[in-house]
DNA sequence: TAGCATACTGAACATGAGTTCAGTCAATCG
DNA sequence: CGATTGACTGAACTCATGTTCAGTATGCTA
């Protein structure tokens, strides 16, 4: 299917790196055989392992790749004036496979994908410093954590797309499913969810004292 | 380690499973070995075939009994008056194993973590409905999406946990890691983190119109 | 042109892991 | 008591897969 074709002015290494980051995303490191990945590029299992010396360093060259462009992105990002790390994140939808592979490093926790979503947290922290001196954002006592947590729930809805798109009815990746869970985020993030501040009250009566009781964990 | 001791009274089967179920949620289905779990349940491999027919067979017997215990547990939280899915769940602490086996089948996409998932969202879609009439939640014009978006966020989160811990400073599964994730939910769930409703604003100004930008997709 | 490095192949190798199976042992049943 | 059933073991089998390696071709350099 996606085989090589006659105008494929790729090394035949990049045409390797290309295709297992493909099948490395689609299907996991693990379940990605050494000789699919080399089939599907055109060469032979040899090969692979000639320029890549192992399966495991093949799977470092597609992260330095993967990372590469994402900073790629990141940087143009920036100087177009767009500072958003998400902006760069969702430019990404054009690579899709860099995309798809990024989120499964993560479900497999690698030690790259680690590395990425720290970084993240520091460009969406300081970022959102930045926001709040310009009055779009609440200011918070507590941002660091507060943006750990953003971050995280925004790659785990990334990382159970598929369970949210089923509940929703929608595609995985499709644009409807975008509108849609943007549109909800929204919601959230400019309005939250209680009624009133009740739960948060209870929550800090409960701080000052002793233990805060177990069924605030609840949300 | 985890071997088995005189005073053991559960049946081989039971061992198994249950042996089955921690190193599942520990390395992973594919990472885990029938010898592995056979060891430390104390039996022979044969007899996991023996017994559950095959790897798989075996990995929808884990399915079934955790899934089983979720019921319970959420049963007895109704009974007792605390309809939140996510008391139930939260209360999964205690068994630790039982909540990593959760996590970790949400990670691969199983099909019985997909039953679990869309069980979730039903029965928190129907609590948030209860808890908007009782006014203790704003109401929604698109209270299911908001719902699949809040249990994906949730589920996200703890799947990524130990990317949130690490961001944070703490230990997965800490108490202190709960604590203060729930300090920053909470804080969300209030008051959202814009400032205003600009953002929610210029989003309905397009929607009613034509397309909505790209950068409104950005968190 | 000779030589050498690099790209590349195909077969062979080694190992890990799921599964099969013949056979033992113990408890239950008629 | 004899027989049947089920639990259980340990060795063997099979297959997938990462890796090695000897050998070929090609292009560059001296």
């Amino acid at each position: 299917m996606s085989s090589v074709n006659r105008q494929d002015d790729r090394t035949a290494a990049a045409r390797i790196r290309d295709e297992a980051i493909a099948r490395f995303g689609d299907v996991g490191f693990q379940k990605a055989t050494v000789r699919d990945i080399a089939s599907a590029a055109g060469v032979s299992a040899g090969l692979v392992l000639h320029h890549f010396g192992s399966k495991e360093g093949l799977r470092e060259a597609c992260d330095a790749h993967v990372a590469a462009q994402y900073g790629e992105r990141r940087n143009r990002a920036v100087d177009s004036g767009n500072t958003d790390a998400f902006a760069a994140l969702s430019g990404l939808r054009e690579e899709l496979p860099h995309l798809k592979y990024l989120l499964r490093s993560l479900r497999e926790g690698t030690p790259a994908s680690a590395r990425l979503f720290d970084e993240i947290v520091r460009e969406t922290e300081a970022l959102m410093a930045h926001s709040v001196e310009a009055g779009v954002l609440r200011p918070s006592d507590n941002l660091h954590d507060l943006v750990v947590l953003l971050v995280g729930w925004q790659f785990g809805g990334l990382v159970l797309q598929e369970h949210i798109a089923r509940a929703m009815g929608a595609e995985p990746f499709s644009d409807e499913l975008v509108v849609r869970i943007a549109r909800a985020s929204l919601e959230v993030l400019t309005h939250g969810v209680f009624a009133d501040s009740g739960y948060e009250d209870a929550w800090k009566d409960f701080e000052a004292s002793g233990e805060p009781p177990p069924s605030a964990e609840r949300l």
